[in-house]
DNA sequence: GCGGACTGCTTACCT
DNA sequence: ACAGGTAAGCAGTCCGCG
C-alpha cells in the first residue's frame, strides 16, 4: 500500500486482523489514511523466571513463544537476562481474569498494545512518514537548511549540561528534540458537531436510551456552515436564520441523522463539546432506534469515549477541563468548564441567549442556537491561529502519544508514555511499583501540612505595606532546572553506589548519582534548556517568518505545560514511576536555593520584601546588585535567576499569597485577594476592581491622598445602594463550585450545600457545577438565587463580607472601611510610607 | 445554656 | 486523578462558668 507523506496522528488495535493500526493525516487530501502493521509484531511482557519455570505459561494457547533476552535494569545499571513472553493477542498479556499478568509476576504488561508497538518501532506521533509500497519510512519535511544551521550553532553554544555525568549523551537529547519540535505542523481539517434534543422536564436527556427527538444538528467545519433542522409540524422558520449558516429542513429525523453522518465521514477530525458523554452516544443510539443501518452509522461508543469510524474525535470539554491546559496553556482564563464560561474567556463571546428556557425556542431560534454552539466549539480550536490544535500536535510529539489520547488523558499519562518510550529506546526494563517502593524506604516525612507526603516550596513572610520600586526576580523553570542540575530521576536518587552518597541533598537523607545520567533528568533537563534558551527567544526573533515564530511560540507553550507537570508526577502515587525521594529532593533543593539567594541579598544590602517558592520581591535594587545576585545563583546553584517584572508600587497585605502590584506600564496584578475569587458576588467584585483601578492610577505618594478620598466616596455610595435594596439580586449571589453531588456532603453541611438542597432539582447537580445562593435573613441564613427575593437579603452580612474583601487592599494604605461607610476614624498615611 | 477557643471541612487561590 | 502552601468562612465540638 502506498502512503503519501503524512503525519502520524493516532493508533489502535484491530481485533479482526490482530494487528496494530496506525492513522495518518494526509495534509494534501485532508483525509485520514489507515495503515495496518505487516511486520508481524506481537504483544509481549517480561518475566524474571527461567523458561523452565514458565512451562505452564508456555503451554497456553494464546502464548506464541518465550525467549531469553538481555535488558538493562535501570535501578542497578546492570545487564540482566529475562524471559520475554510473546502473546498471540493483547488479551493474553492483560485485560482478562486469566491474562498472564494476573497469573505470574510480570514487567511491562500495563502498556497498551498499540503504544508498545509504536515505541518498539520508534514511530513518533506528529512525525511524517511515507511508503512506496514497502515499509514506512520517515518523511519529515525538515526545517530550511539555513535556519537549521543557525539553530544548531546557537544550540551548541548555549546548552550546558551542568550536572550530567555524560555530556555527550545529553547533547544528543537536545538535538533530537529540536529536530522533532521544529518540524512544520500542517493545518488540520476539522468539523465541529453539536446536537439539540427535545426538552425534558428538569432533567438532561439520557444518551443511552435516546428516547427524545433530536431537533437540530449544527455543523461547523472547514468549508461547512450548516444546521440541519427537524420540522416539528406547525411552524417552520418564519424568521430567517441569517447568513452565517445554511439551514436544511428535514421531515424525517432519520434522514437528518444520515445526512449528518455523511458530512461527518468526510472529515478527518471531529470536534465536540462533551461529545464523549452526550452528543455522539446520543446520535449513535438515536440512529439505532430509528433503524439506521449499522454500515451507515459511523459512531462507536466505548467505555470512556466515543469515536467516529475512520476519523479522530476530540472532545474539547475533556481537553479544556485538563488542569494543565487550563492553567499553563490558557493562564487560568476560565474557572469552570461549561462551554459558556470557556468560550467567554477564550473567545470573548458565548452561547446565544434568548432569555427563555431552551424548550420554548422557536424552530429558527433552536437552529441558530445549535449552529452557534458548533461554531463556538470550532472556534475554540481556531482562535489565535489554531493554537489549540497546534498544542495538541506538539504535546503528542513530546508524549509520543496519539492525539486523541492526549486530548483525553491527564499529564501523568502523557509523561508515562514519554518515559516508557525512552525506556524501550534505551533497552531499560521498566521497573514495577514495588521495586520503586522498596527503594523509597528511609524517607522521613516532614510535611508542613498534615495529610501531605512531603515538604514543598518556601514562602517568605511579606513585609506589610506599600512599597515603591519593587523588582520581582524569579528562577527560570526552577524545578526542571534542579532536576537537570542535580541529576534527579528515580534511578539516580538513592543510587546503589557508595561513592555517590557524598552528593547529599540538603535537608533530606537522600543523595544523587554522579556516575550515570538519570533518564528523567535528561528528558526534563533538555526540554527545559530548549524552552529557556531556544524556543522562547526564537519566538521573538523578528528575522524569522511570522509562521515560524508562531510555531516556536506554540512549542514554548507546550513545553511549559509538560515542564510544569514533570515534577508533580514524581510525587503523585497514580504515576507508575512514582518516586517520593525524587519529588522530595527537588523541593528541598528549591528551598535551599531560594534561602541561599535571600542570604545573598542580605550580604549585599538588598531588602527582600516577599518570596514564594521560586521568586523574590526586592526593594529598589541597583543593576549591579541584581547582576551579582544572578551571577551567584548561576555559580552556586546552576540556575537562571531573571528579572520577571517591575512594580511601580506593590501593596503587600501582610498575608502570604495575597498582594497587588502596579507595573511600570500601569498594569495591575491582583494575587490571591478575595475580591478576585470566582465565588465572590458580582457586586463586591465590581466594587473591588473599581477601587483597584483608582489605586492603579496613583503615580506617587501625593496621589494616594486623592485616591483615599475617592475610595471612601465609592465605598459609601455602594453601601447606600446596598441598604436601599438597589443592587440586583443576581449581583449579590455567591457562586460556589461543587466537588461532589450535594447528597455526598456528610461531614459538614456548608452554606452552598444547604442552599443547593433547597432546590427542587438538586439531584441533577454534581461535581463541577456551580451553586448560586444569596445570604438571607431566614433561619438557615441562605437561599438559592432562584428562590430568593430582594427583601430576603441580609444586608449586614454583605456589608461584613465587603469589608473583609476591601480591607485587604485599603488597610495597608491606612484607609478604614468603617470610616468610609460613616463611622469616622482617622489614620494617617505617613506611617505606612515611612513606618 | 451560651459564648469563646479550637479543630476540621470546604473552596479557591499561588507557585 | 501532577505537587505542596496559604487564606478565609463556616460547621461542629469542647470547655468553662458558682
Amino acid at each position: 500500500m502506498d502512503l503519501p507523506p503524512s503525519l502520524l496522528v493516532s493508533a489502535g488495535y484491530d481485533a479482526g486482523s490482530g494487528s496494530a493500526v496506525l492513522k495518518f493525516y494526509d495534509p494534501e487530501s485532508g483525509g485520514i489514511l489507515s495503515w495496518e502493521d505487516r511486520t508481524g509484531h506481537r504483544p509481549y511482557c517480561y518475566s524474571r523466571l527461567e523458561p523452565a519455570d514458565l512451562s505452564e505459561i508456555a503451554a497456553r494457547g494464546d502464548v506464541a513463544g518465550i525467549d531469553r533476552v538481555g535488558v538493562t535494569d535501570p535501578l542497578t545499571g546492570r545487564e540482566i537476562t529475562v524471559s520475554r513472553i510473546t502473546g498471540s493477542n493483547p488479551l493474553a498479556i492483560g485485560g482478562r481474569d486469566d491474562s498472564i499478568r494476573n497469573r505470574i509476576e510480570t514487567w511491562e504488561s500495563d502498556i497498551k498494545y498499540y503504544e508498545g508497538y509504536m515505541y518498539d518501532r520508534r514511530l513518533v506521533v506528529g512525525r511524517y512518514y511515507k511508503s512506496d509500497g514497502g515499509d514506512l519510512v520517515p518523511a519529515d519535511p525538515g526545517v530550511p537548511d539555513e535556519v537549521r544551521l543557525e539553530l544548531k550553532a546557537m544550540l551548541l553554544d548555549r546548552v550546558d549540561g551542568t550536572g550530567m555525568p555524560d555530556q555527550k549523551q545529553y547533547r544528543e537529547y537536545i538535538s533530537g528534540w529540536a529536530d522533532l519540535l521544529s518540524q512544520p505542523i500542517p493545518r488540520i481539517r476539522r468539523l465541529a458537531v453539536d446536537i439539540e434534543v427535545e426538552a425534558t422536564e428538569g432533567k438532561i436527556p439520557d444518551p443511552s436510551s435516546a428516547d427524545r427527538i433530536i431537533t437540530a444538528v449544527g455543523l461547523k467545519g472547514d468549508g461547512c456552515d450548516r444546521v440541519l433542522v427537524l420540522e416539528t409540524g406547525a411552524e417552520r422558520g418564519e424568521d430567517k436564520l441569517g447568513d452565517e449558516a445554511k439551514t436544511a429542513f428535514f421531515k424525517e429525523e432519520r434522514e437528518m441523522l444520515e445526512e449528518a453522518f455523511r458530512t461527518m465521514s468526510e472529515y478527518p477530525f471531529i470536534l465536540t463539546y462533551n461529545g464523549d458523554e452526550f452528543d455522539l452516544p446520543y446520535m449513535r443510539h438515536r440512529a439505532e432506534r430509528l433503524g439506521v443501518r449499522e454500515e451507515a452509522n459511523p459512531l462507536r461508543v466505548l467505555n470512556t469515549s466515543a469515536t467516529v469510524k475512520g476519523g479522530i474525535h476530540i472532545d474539547l470539554y475533556r481537553t479544556l477541563s485538563n488542569r494543565s491546559f487550563q492553567i499553563y496553556a490558557f493562564g487560568q482564563a476560565y474557572t469552570d468548564f461549561a462551554l459558556e464560561s470557556v468560550s467567554q474567556a477564550l473567545l470573548g463571546r458565548g452561547k446565544t441567549d434568548y432569555g427563555v428556557p431552551l424548550g420554548e425556542l422557536t424552530l429558527s431560534q433552536t437552529a441558530k442556537y445549535c449552529y452557534n454552539d458548533a461554531l463556538l466549539t470550532y472556534d475554540l480550536t481556531a482562535f489565535d491561529s489554531d493554537l489549540l490544535m497546534d498544542l495538541l500536535v506538539t504535546i503528542s510529539r513530546i508524549g509520543r502519544m496519539p492525539i486523541d489520547d492526549i486530548s483525553r488523558m491527564g499529564v501523568s499519562q502523557w509523561i508515562r508514555s514519554l518515559l516508557y518510550y525512552e525506556h524501550r529506546r534505551s533497552g531499560y526494563l521498566i521497573p514495577r511499583r514495588e521495586e520503586l517502593e522498596a527503594r523509597s524506604q528511609g524517607v522521613k516525612s516532614d510535611a508542613v501540612i498534615k495529610d501531605k507526603k512531603y515538604r514543598g516550596g518556601l514562602v517568605v513572610d511579606p513585609v506589610e505595606g506599600v512599597h515603591f520600586g519593587v523588582v520581582v526576580m524569579d528562577f527560570a523553570s526552577l524545578y526542571p532546572s534542579i532536576i537537570k542540575v542535580r541529576n534527579i530521576s528515580y534511578e539516580t536518587v538513592r543510587c546503589p553506589h557508595e561513592a555517590c552518597k557524598k552528593n547529599a541533598i540538603p535537608q533530606t537523607n537522600h543523595w544523587s548519582c554522579s556516575e550515570r545520567n538519570g533518564m528523567t533528568s535528561q528528558i526534563i533537563g533538555s526540554l527545559r534548556d530548549l524552552r529557556v534558551n531556544y524556543y522562547k527567544s526564537l519566538s521573538r526573533r523578528q528575522s524569522l517568518p511570522e509562521q515560524q515564530r508562531r510555531q516556536y511560540k506554540t512549542v514554548s507553550q507546550a513545553l511549559k505545560v509538560i515542564l510544569n507537570a514533570s515534577y508533580g508526577v514524581m510525587g503523585a502515587d497514580i504515576f507508575p514511576l512514582y518516586f517520593l525521594p525524587a519529588a522530595e529532593a527537588t523541593t528541598a533543593i528549591g528551598r535551599h536555593t531560594i534561602l541561599e539567594t535571600i542570604r545573598g541579598c542580605g550580604e549585599d544590602g538588598i531588602e527582600v520584601l516577599y518570596g514564594d517558592t521560586d521568586s523574590i520581591f526586592v526593594k529598589d535594587p541597583t543593576e549591579e546588585q541584581m547582576g551579582r545576585l544572578i551571577e551567584r545563583a548561576k555559580r552556586d546553584h546552576g540556575v537562571d535567576l531573571e528579572v520577571d517584572k517591575r512594580y511601580r508600587y506593590c501593596v503587600l497585605s501582610g498575608r502570604k499569597k495575597n498582594y497587588f502590584g502596579v507595573t511600570d506600564a500601569g498594569k495591575v496584578d491582583v494575587k490571591g485577594l478575595t475580591g478576585k475569587k470566582s465565588h465572590t458576588p458580582r457586586t463586591i467584585k465590581d466594587l473591588f476592581y473599581e477601587l483597584v483601578d483608582v489605586l492603579a492610577s496613583v503615580e506617587n505618594e501625593d496621589g494616594f491622598r486623592r485616591a483615599k478620598r475617592q475610595i471612601s466616596e465609592r465605598i459609601a455610595a455602594w453601601a447606600g445602594r446596598l441598604q436601599d435594596g438597589r443592587i440586583p439580586l443576581g449581583d449579590l449571589a455567591f457562586n460556589v463550585m461543587l466537588s461532589k453531588a450535594p447528597r455526598e456532603y456528610t461531614k459538614t453541611i456548608p452554606q452552598h450545600i444547604r442552599a443547593a438542597r433547597m432546590m427542587k432539582d438538586h439531584d441533577n447537580l454534581g461535581r463541577g457545577d456551580r451553586v448560586s445562593f444569596v445570604k438571607t435573613l431566614n433561619k438557615s441564613g441562605v437561599k438559592p438565587l432562584s428562590m430568593a427575593s430582594i427583601g430576603d437579603v441580609d444586608a449586614t452580612k454583605y456589608l461584613e463580607f465587603a469589608e473583609s474583601v476591601i480591607e485587604q487592599v485599603i488597610s495597608p494604605l491606612g484607609i478604614e472601611f468603617d470610616e468610609a461607610v460613616g463611622k469616622p476614624k482617622q489614620a494617617g498615611l505617613e506611617e505606612y510610607f515611612y513606618g
